[in-house]
DNA sequence: CTGAAAGCGCTTACAG
DNA sequence: CTGAAAGCGCTTACAG
């Protein structure tokens, strides 16, 4: 039998309401009875029973991280720094990855519904419906919910400019974009925006291709690009599995790198995966998981939250660029 | 406020404990009752509340899975398939990848002990002592941890002998093994068992490495081994991610495969990952993780278990064997 | 500062 | 077959 609240109280010589008290830090308790009570939880190895705490707080203590694939070095990372935040609060995490089904974002809306779990983090980007969304504690990466999810972002504007210019200044006449377009209102749309805002500052003709795809897709489509714009000496790629598809289309189409064709790419870089010395826009993944989960905490706890935060990326030079 | 059972047993005028009944499926209820009940819950939108469900089964619902990284298409697909077999009994799986950290095992045991979780299952290779585990719901694949503990493998011996005659029928004369020793017992060590076997029966010199490291290391490895045994015409690659940087090294040294060097590999191939046309034993995964789940309830509930699961691999032809 | 008591929403003997 | 009641282990007003 595990021990109880009730029997550190009888040890200590004291009410339950007191173990309570002190288990919870609550400042109003003794110093002599606090002391009594430590040290009978010492001694019986005492240890919250956590569903009991559940029912009395009517919380779970559970999220749900609902990723389109976990096999990503970008979601992967996510995940593990979503797990280890949440875990310092007391918080576990499951994790769900909705492999293409749409309906796994209704599901998680159900779960939160029902209380099984407290809240979420969707990185997905299904649902358009955003009626149900409003009133569950829910926060998001990139995606722009309805004016009451809040979410995590980075600077994707600027850092797509910026990395745009750099293989402009050296030398990249045609330069083209690679992406894959969100279902839904996202940040990384901002990518888009900036790259043709900077083909028009040139005078530069834009060579892009940005459609919705879904993962899997990826690998027709890289060779799909570099056929259309077989002329391109530089090419911004906006995320991770599209920059390694990509890079094997134009080795394949025989081109050097960077010689040829230089190649910047958002997420592009991981270490021990793929091609890891991309030049890359590099997200600060375990900055924005971290604040993600405390953005989402205090949803759950009905305090009032920053709606967007925005991280700011790294450049970082690779063998991709001159 | 949701609706809670007292509600709907107002509604259907009759008291909690036949609502219970009713939720529960249980045989002892009246069908007049049951129906009216049932009407009454689907009136009023009930659903279970589980923090009171936990509190009184004593059972949180919640198993971790934990694997040593998640970055790796062997794990993320079992864990994709762990949570959905979790799912269908009404549990949530955390997922937690140790990332070489030893102590997320005994972390994962303190957990269970103080009954944060139900139970785990183990993927990982870390823990020496067994003492703690034995009293603990746990299962695992292919590690083969004292008496108590129920896993789930594959037919390792039988197709890694198969894998290694097929290359040897093909031609190979002088084949290798390449692999990475798991820390503790595991039943993954059977395929340098039975790579040794064929040897000795072909009267071969065995060329192997296969050493004891850590996710990470296998980037050097694989060029090492092609070092060591630039004459090899056939290897046995025990794994993925040995098999991608062995395959890069061979290519690298020149190698034509398979005219050169032919290569099967345990779980070589997947999807939408790597050389994906890689000849290789393919292990039952989406079996795996729901026999280990369904091991692991029994072992929650108290009931007896398999001890040992064997299950049984596919021989799958690639481009890397003649 | 502290104790006794109510109650969170269920399940489960216990009677009938 | 069914209801009333006890109890799972906590937290939290309420008194004092």
């Amino acid at each position: 039998m595990e021990t109880t609240i009730k029997d550190v109280a009888k040890y200590a010589g004291v009410g339950v309401g007191t173990v309570s008290r002190v288990i919870n830090n609550e400042k109003a308790v003794g110093d002599k009875t606090r002391e009594k009570v430590l040290e009978a939880m010492r001694v019986l190895n005492y240890s919250r029973n956590n569903m009991a705490f559940r029912l009395r707080k009517n919380e779970n203590l559970i999220i749900a991280l609902l990723v389109p694939v976990i096999n990503h070095p970008f979601f992967a990372k996510l995940a593990y720094y979503v797990e280890d935040e949440a875990g310092k609060f007391g918080y576990s995490v499951i994790l769900v990855s909705s492999q293409q089904k749409v309906d796994k974002e209704t599901e998680i809306i159900t779960k939160i519904k029902h209380r099984e779990i407290d809240g979420a983090v969707f990185v997905t980007h299904y649902m358009h419906d955003e009626e149900d969304l409003q009133n569950c504690p829910i926060v998001s990466i990139d995606r722009t919910f309805g004016q009451d999810i809040p979410y995590v972002t980075s600077d994707n504007y600027d850092a797509t400019r910026e990395a745009i210019r750099y293989m402009i200044e050296r030398g990249a006449k045609k330069v083209g974009f690679l992406g894959s377009k969100p279902l839904v209102a996202s940040e990384v749309m901002e990518r888009e925006r900036a790259y043709l805002d900077v083909m028009k500052e040139y005078a530069m003709q834009p060579r892009m291709l940005n459609e919705v795809m879904q993962h899997g897709e990826e690998m027709s489509i890289a060779p799909d690009f570099m056929e259309r714009y077989p002329d391109v000496d530089g090419v911004f790629v906006s995320g991770y599995t599209l920059s390694q598809f990509l890079y094997e289309a134009a080795i394949e189409q025989g081109k050097r790198i960077p010689d040829d064709l230089q190649i910047v790419s958002y997420d592009g870089s991981f270490k021990q995966w793929g091609i890891s010395n991309m030049t890359s826009v590099e997200q600060p993944i375990e900055e924005m998981a971290r604040q993600v989960v405390r953005l989402l905490i205090k949803k759950i706890h009905g305090e009032q939250t920053c709606q967007r935060t925005v991280l700011k990326t790294k450049f970082v030079l690779g063998a991709t660029t001159k």
